[in-house]
DNA sequence: TATGAATGAGGCTTCATTCAT
DNA sequence: TATGAATGAAGCCTCATTCAT
């Protein structure tokens, strides 16, 4: 890789680091290209070498952390004790990635905003840099297949799941309403169980 | 109630009114309220004599039409002639409304941004102008209590209903993603049932 | 005087005091005629019954507090027991009025912008409510005719006077450029001094 | 100088100018920033490129003008036939810029409204375009060192000097009041002799 | 006299985007 | 690729003033 190129890589890192700590920082809306650029110390019109406008830069931010975020969750699987099957490992990553966004508000209340389930997806189906080989729609897709018991409809299954735990970490998390996380949680392992069970042919 | 009175009741129902439809259509972002003054047929600054910026209108709409849209519901469901019984009741509500969301998907869109289940409650304590004694809150309460099993948590329940219901129903009826709504009803309403026999003591 | 004139009157002091103090205290031109009418617990209409506008008001409150500034210089002088000459009179109630200032600093931005010779002119030719019969011309004609010598252009001695000492006071004490009032006080006085004495024939 | 930089100065000067123009014809709050950049022939936000605001544009432009009316009475000074002493050449300067004043009303009011000594001590030393190495407080200290006799305080006798010029030219030009200017010529200039002649050792 | 809702012109400022360099 | 001055539309909001009550 040339000292052109690696130039060239240094400015899309710079502007994809400065534009997540400022959307974490203060949203997207208050975030403006000029912010951006300043901060990550490239010419305005520089942006627009590397994005669409900040609702680009955005997106492929979403995907990128979402699709860390499974990533860690899993290796964390991977290496822990727990009892593996499918129900102890979907909760063992909600768990994971609950506590990973509690103790990261910014960066959940960053992801909530105008995430769908479309975005989400492609998340994760996106390999990430440490390992190239695996998304973590093929990592379910083996959790699924290792199964002791057929699953019927898995994606809807796991679409359930995200948007249950979504939806109710996000107002648990920042607005602690109507109870916080930890109370929270029994709860949506409960009833995440009782889905899975319920898919259980 | 004066001339002047009446008047004022005039402007603040053509503000929101036409806030409600220029949300509706082009999204928060890009209505000013300029449009919305204009199109409402006052002058900018009696704007803000009503409200203090259009996320308070939006604010207000949404606890409005949220409120609405429940009363609507709980109407129907005691004109209708099913199995009355708390799970059958929460489902007819849910289906209910999601068709009611499905057949007016800019008021899904309008009502799903940025809702959080504060508004939420907010509007659900909210007694609606037609029906001046009741809110769906002390309904719920009612159906609640009426059940024939005690039930532990309601409001916890009630916020994994709403919040599951919210996040499927609106991926699915604006994206058909991963399926549309015909198809996603039996698996929410398995869910639901799930969700509320885990809470029957 | 009946209830309704007193009342009357009422209302009338209230938006002067009101706006005195908002005039000192944040300037002319961020004090809005609703934030008057408001403090001053009248309706906004009501103002333009008694003022044409913001300016009116100013004009007036400037000319009346003037008025009394050299009032009570005046009353100040007449109690002391400092050796009487136009020289030793002038640079008491210069003296006066320039600690009165220099304690009140707010008054004194407020009186010095925009202040003009002809508002001026106007305050020192009005009668004080406690004292309805002299005005500070008819106190300075009088000083003049006592003194031993004669002076000629009277009036325009005291114009250079008077400008000579609003011009530098205002600097020295706002902003103690380029020198705090203390230090600028013998300096005004001699210049007084010798002003005073290339007016005697 | 490239294309670009060269096209930047003149934007500036067209807003300086332009600025000016405005200020001197409607005064500071009736101009708008808008018309500022329309006269001047460039987009508003320009103007934000070169000013904070209004008031920026204003203090940049009552420095710059006072400065060139002081390098214009020294070099008249320089030119003239007059018998050179500190008296005389501070009242031979004094007068330059009365006259001035008087033939350019508006350039008076301009200067004089919010005028403060702070605004003038900068706009002094500042060096003009012309003659780039001497500023005004340059000369003055020059015309003290070489006055015949030691003067003590030379910066608050400029300071008497000065703020008495300006507050009663003010008045005598625009309103003629409580005389014309040649009627206030002499007094002025006896006083600034008495001045002057206290502050010689 | 007194009110205060309504007006709507007009100010300030931001910022995405372009384009000549 | 990279720059950053320039643009100008667009937004927000304030506020003096009016006028029906």
């Amino acid at each position: 890789m040339g000292k052109w190129d690696s130039n060239k890589k240094q400015k899309l890192e710079a502007l994809l680091n400065t534009g997540f700590e400022l959307f974490q920082s203060q949203g997207i809306n208050k975030t403006s290209i000029a912010d951006i650029a300043e901060k990550a110390g490239v010419a305005k019109g520089t942006f627009y070498l590397y994005f669409k406008d900040k609702y680009d830069l955005r997106n492929r931010l979403i995907a990128h952390k979402s699709s860390q975020l499974f990533e860690a969750a899993y290796n964390a699987l991977e290496n822990s004790d727990i009892d593996r099957n499918l129900e102890n490992d979907l909760i063992f990553i909600v768990g994971y990635i609950l506590d990973e966004l509690n103790s990261n508000k910014p960066l959940l209340t960053f992801m909530y905003k105008d995430l769908s389930w479309g975005v989400f997806k492609k998340a994760l189906s996106e390999t990430t840099i440490d390992n190239e080989d695996v998304s973590f729609k093929d990592i379910y897709e083996l959790m699924v297949k290792k199964a002791k018991a057929q699953i019927h409809d898995p994606e809807i299954m796991l679409f359930l799941i995200i948007e249950l735990v979504g939806a109710t970490a996000y107002s648990s998390i920042i607005y602690s309403d109507p109870v916080n996380l930890d109370e929270l949680k029994p709860h949506l392992y409960d009833t995440i169980r009782s889905i899975v069970r319920s898919y259980v042919e």
